[in-house]
DNA sequence: TGAAAATTGATAATAATTAACAATTTCTTA
DNA sequence: TAAGAAATTGTTAATTATTATCAATTTTCA
C-alpha cells in the first residue's frame, strides 16, 4: 500500500521532474496531503528526491545536465503528452521494431516505455540516452548534425540508411496539424526524416495532443489518411476525432 | 556589490553543498535576509542552485550523488581527466573540424571546451548533447547502435559515412596502453571506429591518463607512433614519456 | 548634477510545513 | 482467530517560511 505509493511518486517524478503537492494530491485523490508529505519526507531520506517548497523534484532530474533548453521546453503540456505516451507504450509489444522521433512526447514515451525486448531506432540524443537506462531495449541512433533546440540529428544520408533498416511501426508525434494541410513541423529535413519513416514502417502512430491543432509549420510530412492510429489526450474535440474515424483510422 | 555577494553565494553553496538561510545570513550581516532570498531566487533562475525549504542547495552538490552507471564512471580519476582535458581544449583553434570519441574523458573535454566556431563529430551521445550546449559549436553524430555502458554508437556503415567527411584533428582517448600493444579498448567494433578517426585525421591527439598505462585490452587502434600529440597529467611516468619524445611525439 | 532605474529593508499578508494526537489499518503471536 | 502492538493515516492547530508591498536608499548614466 505504502510501499507502492512510495514508488509510483517516485516514478512519476522522475518523469515528470517535478511536481507539485497539489499535483500530486490529483494523482493520489484517496489520501491525505500530509501522507504524500511523509511519503516525500521519505524519499528525501532516501537520497531520490529533494523537497523544494511546494512540492519535490527528482534527483536524477536535477543530474541531467542544468538549465538546457531541451529540459524547460519538455515541460509545455507535461500531462498531455505523458498520458498519450502512456497509451502508446501499451502499444508496444515485445519482439518489435520500431521508429521513434526525438521530440518531448517521443522522450516521454521513452520514459514511459516498459524494459521490454524491442529494437528502437530515433533520431533523438535525449531519448536514446533514456532508452538505453532499459535493459532489454536497443537502440539504434540515426547520425547527422545535431539541431540544438530539440537534441535531435538530421542527415540528408538518412535516407540510405533507411535502404537497409526494417522496422513494423513508426510513432512520430508533429508540431501542428490541420485537416487539410496535415502533420507538419518546422524543419525541412526533420520533415525528410519523417516521411521516410512513415513510409518505411508498416504501421504509423501519430501522437498528437490537442494544443498542436489548428496550427501550421511549414514544412508537411504527412496527411490526414497516411496515418492508422492517432493517439490524443481527453481534450481532442470530438469532431476532429469523428474526421479520423472516417477515413478508418483508430482514435485512442 | 549585488554581482559578487551572488557569486559569494553560490561559491559558498558549491562548497558546503546546502545551507539554511539563517547560516547565510552569518556570512552576510550586512545585509538583510530578504535580499539573500531575492539573491537566492535569482541563483535559481540561472539554475545553479536549488531551494529548499529553509534555504537553498548546490545543483553541482546533487548532481555528484548520482546513481547512473555512466555518471559513476566518469569519477574515477576525475582529476586527473579534467587536467588532460583542460589542457586539450587548448589547444583547439576557431574554425577548426575535428573528431571526439565518447568516452569519460571526451565528456571532460566537451564541458571544458570553449564556445568557439568548431564543428565536432563524435559518436558520443552525451558529449554531443553537451556540446549542443554551445552557440557556436556545431556537432554531428555518428548513427549506429548505442554502447550503453558509455552511451556511444558503433555502426559498420561508419566507415562509408566517414568516407566523405574530413577533419583536421582527432582528440580521442584510450581504455588501455603498453608500449609494444599500443592505444587498445574493450570493444571490436569501437576500435574499428577510432582506426578510421585517426586514418583520416591530419593530426591525431591522444588523450590517456596515467592511470591507463601498463594495462591491455582486447583491441588495439593505434600504436606508440601513431600519434602525434600525447596529453596527460603530472602522474605519468618520465621514463614513458621519453619514449614518446624519442618518436617526435610532444608530449604535454 | 538630477532624474530614472535598480537595489534594499521593514512590515504585513499568504502559504507551506511541521507537530500533535486521535482514528484507523495492518501486523504479530499467543 | 482474537487481542494487543505497531504502523499508517487524517485532522486540526501551531509554527515557520515565503511572498507581496511599498517606502527608503543607493546606483547609474545622460
Amino acid at each position: 500500500m505504502k510501499r507502492e505509493r512510495i514508488e509510483e511518486i517516485a516514478d512519476l517524478l522522475n518523469k515528470r521532474g517535478r511536481l507539485t503537492l497539489e499535483q500530486l494530491d490529483d494523482f493520489f485523490p484517496n489520501v491525505s496531503q500530509m501522507t504524500l508529505r511523509r511519503d516525500l519526507l521519505q524519499l528525501e531520506q532516501q537520497g531520490r528526491i529533494i523537497r523544494v517548497r511546494g512540492g519535490a523534484m527528482s534527483v536524477k532530474e536535477v543530474q541531467k545536465v542544468s538549465g538546457e533548453p531541451y529540459a524547460k521546453k519538455s515541460a509545455s503540456n507535461a500531462d498531455a503528452k505523458l498520458r498519450i505516451a502512456q497509451k502508446a507504450s501499451n502499444l508496444i509489444d515485445a519482439g518489435c521494431s520500431l521508429f521513434m522521433d526525438g521530440g518531448t512526447t517521443a522522450m516521454c514515451l521513452a520514459k514511459e516505455m516498459p524494459d521490454i525486448d524491442v529494437h528502437v531506432f530515433t533520431n533523438g540524443l535525449a531519448v536514446a540516452i533514456e532508452l538505453s537506462q532499459k535493459k532489454n531495449v536497443s537502440v539504434t541512433v540515426l547520425g547527422g548534425q545535431v539541431i540544438k533546440d530539440n537534441l535531435s540529428t538530421a542527415s540528408p544520408v538518412a535516407k540510405d540508411y533507411f535502404e537497409n533498416t526494417n522496422f513494423e511501426l513508426a510513432i512520430i508525434s508533429a508540431s501542428a496539424f490541420t485537416p487539410d494541410i496535415g502533420f507538419s513541423c518546422g524543419s525541412m529535413i526533420e520533415a525528410d526524416l519523417l516521411k521516410m519513416a512513415r513510409q518505411k514502417a508498416k504501421t504509423l502512430y501519430m501522437m498528437l495532443d490537442s494544443s498542436k491543432i489548428g496550427k501550421i509549420m511549414p514544412h508537411t510530412f504527412a496527411r490526414l489518411e497516411d496515418i492508422d492510429v492517432l493517439i490524443t489526450d481527453d481534450d481532442f474535440p470530438n469532431d476532429m476525432k469523428e474526421l479520423f474515424r472516417q477515413k478508418n483510422i483508430v482514435v485512442m
